[in-house]
DNA sequence: TCAGACGGTCAACGCGGTTGTCGGTTGCCT
DNA sequence: AGGCAACCGACAACCGCGTTGACCGTCTGA
């Protein structure tokens, strides 16, 4: 019916489902958690384990990053690794319990988010269209990059 | 195959929709051009006129309204209607031609986007997705309002 | 008639990110 | 060995976008 432009109609979309994951992990012990931040944490489980690492994963200098898995360092996400061996210049990071716990909430919230749009609109029509979407990403030139210029 | 997390999904087709309207609006001579700059001027067509109608649409502030408006009345999107009559304290906005332009050209973007993504998946796939997205939003409790608080 | 609500604007600030700079390490190449 | 470019991490200043807070002028209704 409502003829939204589609670029209008998937950022509805995921303002959606942001805004109930946001709500999710604040109401869960998580406040103040950001997508950056999970997508910091993905990164080091990846093994990219410092600030200049992660910074080109998330398309952001590395000043940026350092900034912050600072914040992820204070609520006590990640950890300082020792550095007793290797590389003087590194200080390598470690994803605690804590951050494994909330990387694992969130995809759950997430599963639990689709399942109830599954609900909602029929299985087998969520299937097509996540389907859908994932064949659309993986043909876009959007690759690793969690941010973009714009 | 790859599994997304819905969340995470969703933000990658909405990034790939963005970049290339955006990319395309600056080509075609609206640079600088953002979401909230035509969400602005849909408000004003929508006759909310004036910085403080349009501020609750957008969901800021009067005094951030204001500035984006500034903004557009600099790029000559919009014009000072005449203040002969009526209420002393308002200065109401008109869309010039230039911002009708872009408002166009926004839909012909995303049109052309949504066949090259129908082309590439298949129209009645894309179809089906396009109205789950549909159904999904209209259930949702996220309204007319552009910008939520996370 | 006048108190209060409302429209618009100015100033200061916060947040997230940027550029620029710097000191300390390291690895490589002579 | 020695020297130097490349690199890591930190600090400082700045920018864009939006915020809060204050203010002035105008309108309106009891």
């Amino acid at each position: 019916m409502s003829d939204l432009p589609l670029v209008r109609l998937l950022s509805l979309a995921v303002t959606e489902g942001l805004t109930k994951l946001h709500d999710e992990l604040t109401s869960r012990g998580h406040p103040g958690f950001r997508p950056a931040h999970g997508y910091a944490l993905l990164a080091i489980l990846d093994g990219h384990d410092t600030a200049s690492a992660v910074a080109p994963r998330l398309g952001i200098t590395k000043q940026g990053a350092a900034k912050l898995l600072q914040w992820l360092l204070d609520e006590r996400y990640v950890a300082h690794l020792d550095r007793s061996t290797g590389d003087a210049r590194r200080r390598p990071l470690a994803v605690t319990p804590r951050g494994r716990e909330v990387v694992r909430l969130s995809a759950e919230v997430q599963a639990q988010l689709e399942e109830q749009w599954a609900a909602l609109v029929g299985p087998r029509r969520m299937g097509t269209s996540r389907k859908v979407l994932e064949e659309v990403v993986a043909a876009s030139s959007v690759d690793g990059v969690t941010r973009p210029g714009w």
